[in-house]
DNA sequence: TAAGGAATTAATCATTTGATTAAAATGTTT
DNA sequence: AAACATTTTAATCAAATGATTAATTCCTTA
């Protein structure tokens, strides 16, 4: 049977991408051991060779999935044109902080190993055809021409991403704890769209 | 005479140290190898060893001056209680961002760095006693005794460094190129104070 | 159930890399 | 200049690590 063979593939295969995504997310490429995944995946050093040929071939697939995950779900919400910006900006916030808690060190993770893979990150992302023309830039420019629509971009991903980036430092200094630092993103979930409307009115 | 030896010393330990700082804030500490920094420092690789004992040890120099500049120049503007908040905001935002361009890939360093290095940080840092009697947070907590203060540093924070952070991912998709981030920062030095502003009255 | 292929394992290889050593070079002191 | 200490170098070591190989087990199918 065709199936269970295919299952079983995929089985072991998702093991070791599973563990993959855990030790990378977690050490960074450089500092995880081919030996570390497999341990986590509970499968033969090998077996990861025999899957997925290098180290760098599981990395790239692994920061692919990443990299969509920590930009892809920005892209839908930006584009649409039919939700007014206010709206918009509410959606893109909870959305975002929402994924951001079931992730929380995707985006030092991303953005940390970024520059190792600049090239690989083009092919990923046409960011520069989609941004330029993108609705949300667009409603952003008809509210405020005076302003640079990036700028905003900026504030928005800085106020909901930076925290989770900066999470183990405030940790790490006793400024806030695991459980305050969540109830504070969740307040922000409605905090970060008053503020921004309020910027975006500031002379 | 004495002086020419200290001189020569501290000559070639600062090449190597100079050399440490720019390759593992380049590729982080993993990623480096001690041949690199010899190499960019122009020096033996035993030479290192003799000057610094290990990697390790190395690196714990380089990341404790890090984390002093990163954080340090922030404590000393939070905490003087003559200046009102408004003015305060201003030359927080203007100092770190004047500080950053300086350093552009000193926060993505530190912060993807620091988890490994927690019980370090909490050395350095004793950022619990000092945040929570600090004269920033009493004076958000005046003007806004709603909100939590540490909502409002965050934003700051997340306004000023997240840019830093993300250029890279930015650059890399074209969004946005060097000069055109640099003029746009320049920008935000005093567009940030306005909009924090705007966020401090907003309701 | 036998054959053949796919998956898994243990053992091993080759390279990289942090670190050391012993000798040489350089500088200092008397 | 001689003795001594400091600095630097080339060579080497030992451990870590990514990858491969050959043998074994497991599964499918004819």
């Amino acid at each position: 049977m065709k199936k269970i063979k295919i299952e079983s593939n995929l089985s072991t295969e998702e093991k070791i991408k599973e563990a993959a995504h855990k030790v990378f997310t977690r050490k960074g490429y450089a500092a995880t051991r081919t030996r570390d995944i497999a341990e986590e995946a509970g499968i033969n050093l090998a077996l990861l060779n025999y899957y997925f040929r290098s180290k760098e071939k599981l990395f790239n697939q692994v920061m692919l999935e990443k990299v969509q995950q920590l930009f892809g779900i920005l892209l839908p919400l930006l584009n649409d044109p039919s939700t007014r910006l206010e709206l918009k900006i509410e959606m893109i916030v909870s959305n975002y902080i929402d994924m951001l808690l079931e992730n929380p060190d995707l985006p030092i993770f991303v953005l940390s190993e970024i520059r190792g893979q600049k090239e690989q990150l083009k092919k990923v992302l046409p960011l520069e055809k989609i941004l330029r023309n993108i609705s949300f830039i667009k409603q952003l420019k008809e509210k405020r021409p005076d302003i640079n629509p990036v700028h905003f971009l900026m504030n928005i991903l800085g106020m909901t991403v930076f925290p989770f980036i900066a999470m183990p430092a405030f940790e790490t200094t006793g400024i806030i704890n695991k459980n305050e630092f969540e109830a504070l993103i969740k307040e922000r979930k409605n905090l970060i769209p008053v503020w921004v409307k309020a910027m975006l009115k500031a002379k």
